[in-house]
DNA sequence: ATCTTTCTTGTAATATCATATCTTGTGCAA
DNA sequence: TTGCACAAGATATGATATTACAAGAAAGAT
C-alpha cells in the first residue's frame, strides 16, 4: 500500500494501463473519450456522479460533454470491473485492482464523504451463499457499510 | 409464516399498530397521513418509491399528496425501523418486524423485481467488525444482493 | 377560552440522477 | 464509393430527492 510513494504519477498512468487491458479483454474499446473519462474518475478521491464526470471532463477538455456519454461509459467500465457503482451515494469509484474480481465493501462516511474500499471474500460469500440457501442466484451482491470514519469520529 | 392464513386482515391490522408503537417510541406521532403512508407502503408486495407511494395515497384520498411530504413520513419511518430503505433500488419496504432491530438483508431480483427479506446477524455482525477493523464506525450497514429469484432462474 | 408554541403538512420550486431517441461521425471492409 | 458497425453528440424527458416557506392542527400555558 505505501510502497512506490515516489510514484504516484506512474501509479496513475499504470493504473489506466490496467484499465484499458480490463475492458478490452471485455471485448470493448479503449477510446480517447473512454480514456478521458477513466481519468477523470481515477482523479476523484471520493465517488463521483456521472454529472461530476461529465463536468470535469467537460472543463478538461474545453467542451461540453453530456452527461449520457458518461452514464454509457460507466456502464461499460462497470461491466468490465474498471469502476464501481456505490449504491448508496448514487456514485462511481475508479477500481484500483481491475484484475481482482472481488465483490468488494465500501465504507462510506456520512460526514466527509470519504469512502474505503475493502474486500473481504469470506464475509462476500457468506452473503451469496445466504441468497443461495433462500432458493436466490446471486449475481452481485451490494456490500456497503454507513457510518463514520476514523477521523470524523 | 403460513400461520394465520385466514386473517390476513388482522395481520395488516396488527402490523400497522407494530408501527405505531414503534414509530411513537421513538418520540413521533402517529397521524393519519403517517397511517395513511404506512398502509400504502404495506400494500406493496415489492419495494415502492416515494413517488409510488405519493400517487397511491393520492388515489386513496382522492386529492393530490406531494411527494416530499412522503419523504419526509419515510425519513421518520426509516428511522424509526417501521420501514427500510432498498438502496439499489431507490425504494421502500414495510418492515415487518419492527421491533427485532437486524441489519437485514435483501435480495432484489433483477427479473422480476420481487424483493425478499433475509436476516443473519452473523454476517451483518461480521461486516459491521470488519469496518471497525478499518477503524471505521458502522452504523448502518447496506447489504444487497442483486441477481434471480427461484422462479426467474 | 384564548394565546402561544411546536409539530405537521401543503405548496412550489429546484436540484440531482438516469434513460430514450435520433443524429452525426468514424473506421473498416466489400 | 458504398455500406456496415460502433461510438459519441444533442436533445428531450423521466425519475428520484431536497429545500424554503406558508398554512394548519394539536398541546400546553395563562
Amino acid at each position: 500500500m505505501a510502497k512506490n510513494h515516489d510514484h504516484v504519477m506512474h501509479e496513475g498512468e499504470a493504473l489506466s494501463a490496467a484499465a484499458q487491458t480490463a475492458l478490452e479483454r471485455s471485448g470493448e474499446q479503449w477510446t480517447k473519450m473512454r480514456a478521458a473519462v477513466f481519468e477523470s474518475l481515477a482523479g476523484f478521491d471520493q465517488p463521483a456522479s456521472a454529472y461530476d464526470i461529465a463536468e470535469a471532463v467537460s472543463n478538461a477538455q474545453e467542451r461540453r460533454v453530456a452527461a449520457n456519454s458518461v452514464y454509457r461509459i460507466l456502464d461499460l467500465f462497470t461491466a468490465a470491473n474498471v469502476a464501481r457503482r456505490v449504491e448508496s451515494e448514487n456514485a462511481y469509484l475508479a477500481n484500483r485492482h481491475p484484475d481482482c474480481l472481488h465483490d468488494c465493501i465500501f465504507l462510506v462516511c456520512d460526514e466527509c464523504g470519504k469512502t474505503t474500499h475493502l474486500d473481504n471474500d469470506k464475509l462476500a460469500d457468506g452473503v451469496r451463499e445466504a441468497a443461495r440457501s433462500r432458493g436466490f442466484n446471486p449475481e452481485r451482491p451490494v456490500i456497503e457499510v454507513r457510518g463514520h470514519c476514523e477521523k470524523c469520529g
